[in-house]
DNA sequence: TCATTAAATTAACGGCATTCGGTTTCCTGG
DNA sequence: CCAGGAAACCGAATGCCGTTAATTTAATGA
């Protein structure tokens, strides 16, 4: 019972990125242990070194997993809401929201891993674009938005970032359960911020319907 | 050497919270290791333990200590700007940026601490009080700008939530590296994220003076 | 002065990430 | 069909770290 026949092989770099995004809802990243992970695998904690480098190296993997994960969440956002800016990039907020909150481990893992990971280097550089892809759905509603007279003559990155601060702010508060009382619900009180963010928006579209200039 | 004599004693306790805020200036709290406090100290590890009941015990009084410090961090910036509403709300929320941005681990700490920790149990109700008060801080600058004639009819705790969101999520990007790379200096570029929420906010005053409706 | 308590110390335990050496299975060339 | 090397895994071992136990020394109070 030394190397596993071939018949009974185990895919173990896949399984083993499906069963930490598994078990990461059960516990977080920093106190799940090889050995569970192993187990759910259905091996040994040393059979995860012939398939990453070491702990570390597995939940970069998962990282970038969760990233892809969020990029088609998106994706499916993009598609269902096509008409109006404004609705799209609320329902790209939402939908960031959801994502972050059903699955609060793994979005810890995605934006606010552990520093000596390795995760936390580089702007953007290091991830799977998956992350600058989501950026980018960001950045181009925006630009949609203001071709419908919002937020004249701002820089898109700019509201990009401001946006994007806002609703991670949100989630990442709520996670740690730092929610001002008032809200019970999570997902209520971030989508609050969401409609919150969104006001402001259009409330910077030139008063006058039908007005479009920089 | 196994009790120190009464003139070489030790305030153990102080002394562990300082050196550890000192250490988070170098490793992260989830790497930083009893042995190394200890040593800064200048104690073993298992002398900590008549101090704190273990490691999260520590970690709770430094969390507080660093609540208790932007506490009064706050307090200067509301001496300093007693005119303007808005002033100074951009002026706390500058303090916070650089609060967070020169003591990243302490932040993180603070507002993102391991979920095991008994730290991000409740809604504020377990933290030192300090959290709850520049939450009223925030929110006493928001209705002084609602006297003034911005946000309409909007809650205040909405708005505190939304503001605090956006920028506790910026300098939360911007630790872990995960801004747009257009900015190079960190503090710049949370700045403009609370000048671009101030200006959201201004941006909903009531155009023509004196005019007020929801 | 001497027992009791207080506050450290060194020693020991258990858990975990990681490494090492061995063993079984696959694969390739003859 | 059959070496023999490479590949993939396992059990055992190492070292660090949090934590607890046993031990030593200093202060205290009768």
């Amino acid at each position: 019972m030394a190397r596993p026949r071939k018949d009974q092989a185990l895919d173990i770099r896949a399984r083993a990125i499906t069963e930490t995004i598994r078990l990461l809802s059960e516990t977080d990243a920093r106190d799940l242990t090889l050995a569970r992970v192993a187990a759910a695998v259905g091996c040994r904690p040393p059979a995860l070194y012939g398939h990453f480098r070491d702990k570390n190296d597995l939940l970069r993997a998962v990282h970038d997993a969760g990233f892809a994960w969020l990029y088609v969440e998106k994706l499916d956002v993009c598609a269902d809401t096509q008409g109006d800016a404004l609705a799209r990039l609320r329902e790209g907020g939402r939908a960031y929201v959801r994502f972050a909150l059903e699955n609060p481990a793994l979005y810890r893992l995605m934006f606010d891993p552990p520093p000596d990971s390795g995760l936390d280097v580089g702007p953007f550089d290091s991830d799977s674009d998956a992350a600058l892809k989501s950026l980018g759905f960001l950045r181009a509603g925006i630009v949609a938005a203001q071709r419908e007279g919002c937020l004249p003559g701002a820089d898109p990155d700019d509201i990009a970032f401001t946006l994007w601060s806002a609703v991670h702010g949100a989630v990442s508060l709520l996670l740690q359960g730092r929610a001002p009382a008032t809200e019970t619900d999570p997902v209520v009180a971030a989508e609050a911020v969401v409609d919150q963010v969104m006001a402001f928006i259009a409330a910077t579209r030139a008063t006058t319907p039908g007005g479009s200039d920089a």
